[in-house]
DNA sequence: TTGTAGGCGTTATCAG
DNA sequence: CTGATAACGCCTACAA
């Protein structure tokens, strides 16, 4: 396993007999050569099979072209097309993405976020608001944008896209309670920071009517499953629960699975709103409906602003609400 | 933004009173330098906040104690165990892992390939087995280890880890038929590789029992409303289906609700069979008949087979078949 | 146990 | 338009 020497700028200049500061500059500036001797350059490019190495561009300070995506989670489609609105900006910039995951740890996050430093990014994008202490020293001392995106905290590191999950939670409780709902309930998971922030809104709507605001929670991580053992929870501890708001939609169907098992009739005895508009919930019996959160649009602004920001030019507003809306589901 | 120059192991020597050599020593192998003098070492990093900084030592020793991953997409759990199996291994043995995912596209594929060559990637974990002939051509260059998962391709790049698809649909459409199956037909969505692998399977076992093997296929992406429009089309063109193979356990759930909205029986009118065994099917009703991939398993297969080629040693076995298993399920 | 010297491949800067 | 030079921060190899 003797690796073979990678082939460098030199390699190139050589076979071309120029030096290797005409190949690199052809490489970032091709109208900053000679035509004849860009295509002389690209011919040996193509023939010896040169890949760029990064390493010496991110020592010698300039920048890496690089910027970090910490997500929670490698298998929730929120997430997926935050990174593609994310792409989708960063690719025709010329700026690479180095994505990384943290399980919804706040001290993986650190060790995730202090690896992508150590690569030099030029701007990280986080979703999540929690961090550690070490994590936030780690992100000052680097003095590099960062953009948090999906909620929009009251003290953001830097710059915020997203929405406002409490208000959002607040609504769709209403929207429960004026369809007649007497006691619906929260049901969570997880418990992450964007979880807490529906569950402050769904007791902010409750107490306003007047009204006993429960959760139903677990720690666990929530798929189908966790629905239905949460919905069953909540009907043997609050036989009174004619509604639910979820957390999300995989609880939200968990939940309908359930009330179809039990002849529990959807939504004239049991209401149900999820949270996030997945596909999901379209293609279950009923429609579920759902807030829509925006995410393809977040990671594009987002990415927008960490770039704007790399380039020096700080964005008028430290925050950015991208709102939210229903899906036109017939569950509650 | 002038970026405060980042902290370097000359300004942790400086502080300490020592050279740089000493504390880069402390940090790769603490015992290597006396007691006391890591103690003061440990107390000026933590007071300065020293961040690593990989591209030196890329650049001197062209390893980079990182390897990377590349999936094709996001928002799948089965490629989100694989990265956690990976993870498992790599973490203890501090390996970096560098994530990059391709949409089930080659030329992406290539595209990611190429970034994470240029962070010179000590080695690559490949989940797809179609490549372009440059990235065919870019590996072979690089000359560092490649573990393509999930498959078994007959000619792999270098190593393999994964399982027979192509076995696993051909005893899942045995099993249709030896249920009574009459006409079970297979949905497709995609067309990746995994996909036309299954599908081989399923037309081997109906050509063995003397059947006509059909598919009903779409190449959009596969999620629940698809189930739905495939089972749909397929029971319109193909009125004798009365079993389905799908390629994944998305469509699977799909295909289940269009039956329970059209009030077909499960398994008596319709078995199924999905793919994957992931959680959602054993949330619905009946419970989903699937076929397990240990994708943790072969995450942390893959991880070990590259870690010891990296350091030399070319495992006994190029191919390693981690094999499958049925969910114990109601519909097929 | 600690220190010194040199080099890794690229880019910024300045010169031609 | 192209070339020469220095620098980036760390690690290998050797020396003390």
């Amino acid at each position: 396993m003797s690796k073979p020497r990678r082939v460098t700028l030199q390699d190139i200049a050589d076979a071309v007999g120029i030096t290797k500061m005409t190949v690199s500059r052809y490489l970032r500036q091709p109208d900053a050569v000679a035509a004849q001797t860009g295509t002389r350059i690209q011919a040996a490019i193509d023939t010896l099979g040169y890949i760029q190495n990064r390493a010496p561009s991110m020592l010698s300070r300039a920048s890496s072209k690089a910027i970090g995506i910490v997500i929670p989670s490698l298998s929730n489609q929120v997430f997926s097309a935050l990174v593609q609105g994310v792409e989708s900006v960063t690719r025709e910039c010329g700026y690479d993405t180095l994505l990384a995951h943290t399980s919804y740890d706040e001290y993986e996050e650190q060790d995730k976020i202090a690896a992508l430093l150590s690569y030099q990014v030029d701007g990280l994008i986080l979703t999540e608001t929690r961090h550690t202490n070490k994590t936030r020293q780690m992100l000052k001392q680097a003095g590099i944008p960062v953009v948090e995106a999906m909620e929009l905290p009251a003290l953001p590191l830097d710059m915020a896209v997203g929405l406002d999950h409490q208000q959002a939670a607040r609504q769709a409780t209403r929207r429960l309670l004026e369809q007649g709902c007497r006691a619906p309930v929260y049901l969570a998971a997880r418990m992450d920071t964007r979880t807490l922030l529906r569950q402050a809104g769904y007791a902010q709507a409750m107490l306003e009517a007047d009204r006993q605001p429960v959760t139903v929670k677990t720690t666990e991580a929530s798929n189908f499953s966790a629905g239905r053992q949460l919905i069953e929870s909540a009907l043997r501890d609050y036989p009174a629960t004619d509604g639910v708001l979820c957390t999300n939609d995989d609880l939200a169907v968990g939940v309908i699975f359930w009330c179809h098992e039990q002849g529990i009739a959807i939504p004239q005895q049991m209401k149900i709103i999820g949270y996030n508009g997945l596909d999901i919930g379209q293609a279950v019996t009923p429609m579920l409906t759902s807030i829509i959160t925006p995410r393809f649009e977040i990671g594009q602004i987002s990415a927008r602003y960490l770039l704007e920001a790399i380039n020096g030019v700080r964005p008028a507003r430290q925050h950015h609400d991208v709102g939210f809306s229903f899906t036109h589901g017939m569950t509650g």
